[in-house]
DNA sequence: TTCCAGGGGTAGA
DNA sequence: TCTACCCATGGA
């Protein structure tokens, strides 16, 4: 089954796969040539589908292999491309400044996430104090552990459902996962989703404020300053910068001295509602890591 | 052996 | 609000 679902005018399918280290998480796969972006995805039938993404003019192509309800295809491709963001404004503030012009003739702006804040949260937990190749090994065992397999490859499998992570015990997850101290946050995460103490899903409403929603996601257990920042960008919200030891290098280079956390985000305060946008897409122009 | 990576949690000041 | 310390992990 071919989808192919239409993309706002200022939208780049590179740009956007392109815009941080997600495309090589899985259950995505970049293939750098022919630029085509894979997923295993799970619609809820106990059943994994293969989607095959590319970028064509202004619209995406997917092709579905296996059982995937097209409605269900698009909504969660228009989550994992952003495709309902309006960054129209975001362009017209980067255009006004050459620093930030290069934006909008790019078309950068749009992140490529997951269909589900569960599942950004894990990989977001996945990449704190530690370095990127590990981030991919803690994710490819959740993923390869607990994700409902792609039938007839059972090699392929979809990111797991909260209750997959949920139902074995907290011995048995970090035995697989291997994720460190960061297991128990996982997993408790999982186990208050299913046992409905916590409803993630519900956090992307825009009518919860940006200070709500940044509280809300600072409760998470293994959810600090610099993983809920990265959360509020994948959500449309860029009123915080992800402050990493990345920012604060930069930020001290600039001072001539070392930062404090509270510096390094004055330094990006002229950025305004548009700070953390500006600073993510900064820190990938110069110091991408190997993804 | 020690350090470090795209930090987080906690206690104590 | 800030600082110090500890928290697994595994490659360099």
């Amino acid at each position: 089954m071919r989808i192919s679902i239409d993309t706002p005018d200022d939208f780049d399918f590179l740009e956007c796969v392109n815009a941080h280290g997600w495309r090589s998480l899985l259950p995505f796969c970049w293939d750098t040539e022919p630029k085509v972006l894979e997923r295993i995805e799970e619609f809820g039938d106990g059943n994994a589908a293969l989607l095959t993404i590319r970028g064509s003019n202004g619209k995406l192509d997917v092709d579905a292999h296996g059982s995937a309800p097209e409605q269900d295809v698009v909504r969660r491709v228009k989550i994992m491309f952003q495709l309902d963001l309006d960054i129209a404004r975001f362009y017209t503030y980067c255009a006004k400044q050459p620093a930030l012009c290069h934006i909008p003739q790019l078309r950068q702006g749009r992140i490529l996430r997951s269909p589900s804040l569960f599942e950004d949260a894990v990989k977001v937990i996945a990449t704190t104090n530690t370095t990127w190749s590990r981030t991919k090994g803690m994710v490819a065992r959740i993923v390869e552990s607990f994700g409902t397999p792609l039938p007839g490859d059972a090699a392929r499998r979809a990111f797991p459902r909260p209750d997959q992570i949920a139902s074995v015990t907290l011995e048995e997850f970090s035995e697989k996962a291997r994720l460190g101290y960061r297991n128990a946050s996982v997993h408790r995460i999982a186990t208050d989703i299913v046992e409905g103490r916590l409803d993630l899903e519900s956090w992307r409403d825009s009518e919860i404020t940006s200070q709500d929603l940044y509280k809300r996601l600072l409760s998470l257990p293994g959810i600090g300053p610099y993983a809920a920042s990265c959360l509020m960008i994948y959500l449309g919200r860029y009123e915080r910068v992800n402050v990493d030891s990345w920012a604060r290098m930069m930020v001290g280079k600039e001072l001539g001295r070392s930062v404090t956390d509270k510096e390094a985000h004055a330094f990006f305060e002229p950025y305004g509602e548009w700070k953390a946008l500006v600073y993510h897409f900064y820190r990938w122009r110069e110091s991408a890591p190997e993804f």
